[in-house]
DNA sequence: CCCTATGTTCCCAA
DNA sequence: CTTGGGAACATAGG
């Protein structure tokens, strides 16, 4: 369910929450998640976003990365509040626990170790190689929009935020990659940055079930433009916003102004 | 019963 | 070998 928005916002939070305090315990509830040792008794140095992943640094070096894929949600509480339905583990400190909550448990836990670099990570607000990716993008005939959303040359651009990036730069999801303009893709990089940033300090959208760190939604959810808005009029030119699939994910765009 | 869902990975076919 | 599309993962809600 997250985005890059949503999962900074998290990040931000639990900074706040969490940094420089011990573990006393850790309870897996889901087996699908494997096992996790080593953690109890380690103190959390930092709290850091890789793309749409949360990185948890602990002061043995350790890593730990959460990746709420579709539908999870961390939720901080007080340990005499009971744990909501679909609870797949929790992180007790001594001032709260921290809770992940993932009804359709696609969610992912790991420990990794120092080495294991996730510096590869392109972060779309620091990193915008705009003259590298027209460069791999120029040899690849698939939709922008998948371009956009692999996690390979730009990680964080989720469905929601592709189509509101390419509805700005009045590019169809559609267009082969191959096709976007060097100063096409400046545009891309500016409207990137722009509505990343403007979500965040939205705290994310929620259009479902999207909660932070303390239950809260969003606001972004107010400002988009076409996703969600199939059949309404199109905000720069009045057209019928219209919803397809695109590699199977439902996609906001419209046809008059964002140009094939 | 049908379809939908803010993500990633694996398996094929071209 | 590469590329890209669709299914799968698991669950709830409309």
């Amino acid at each position: 369910m997250p985005e890059l928005p949503e999962v900074e916002t998290l990040c931000r939070q639990l900074r706040r929450v969490i940094t420089e305090r011990k573990i006393i315990s850790v309870e897996i509830l889901d087996r699908r998640l494997g096992a996790v040792d080593g953690l109890v008794g380690k103190k959390i140095t930092a709290v850091n976003r890789q793309g749409k992943a949360v990185e948890m640094r602990l002061d043995d070096g350790a890593r730990l990365l959460l990746h709420l894929r579709m539908t999870g949600k961390m939720q901080w509480q007080s340990p005499s509040q009971a744990l909501p339905p679909h609870t797949r583990f929790t992180i007790s400190f001594s001032h709260g626990r921290l809770l992940c909550v993932d009804t359709r448990r696609f969610a992912t836990l790991a420990v990794t170790s120092e080495e294991s670099l996730h510096a590869l990570v392109k972060e779309p607000l620091l990193d915008f190689q705009t003259e590298e990716l027209r460069t791999i993008a120029r040899a690849k005939k698939l939709p922008v929009k998948s371009f956009l959303m692999d996690q390979r040359w730009i990680a964080g651009i989720g469905n929601i935020y592709a189509c509101e990036i390419l509805h700005e730069v009045s590019i169809s999801p559609w267009r082969p990659v191959c096709g976007v303009s060097l100063r096409e893709w400046r545009k891309i990089e500016r409207a990137a940055k722009e509505i990343l940033e403007k979500a965040i300090v939205c705290r994310g959208t929620t259009v479902s079930d999207w909660r932070d760190l303390f239950g809260q939604k969003g606001e972004y959810q107010h400002e988009l433009k076409v996703y969600d808005r199939e059949g309404m009029p199109c905000l720069s030119c009045r057209g019928s916003i219209r919803r397809l699939r695109l590699s199977g994910r439902g996609t906001y765009f419209c046809p008059s102004c964002q140009k094939t």
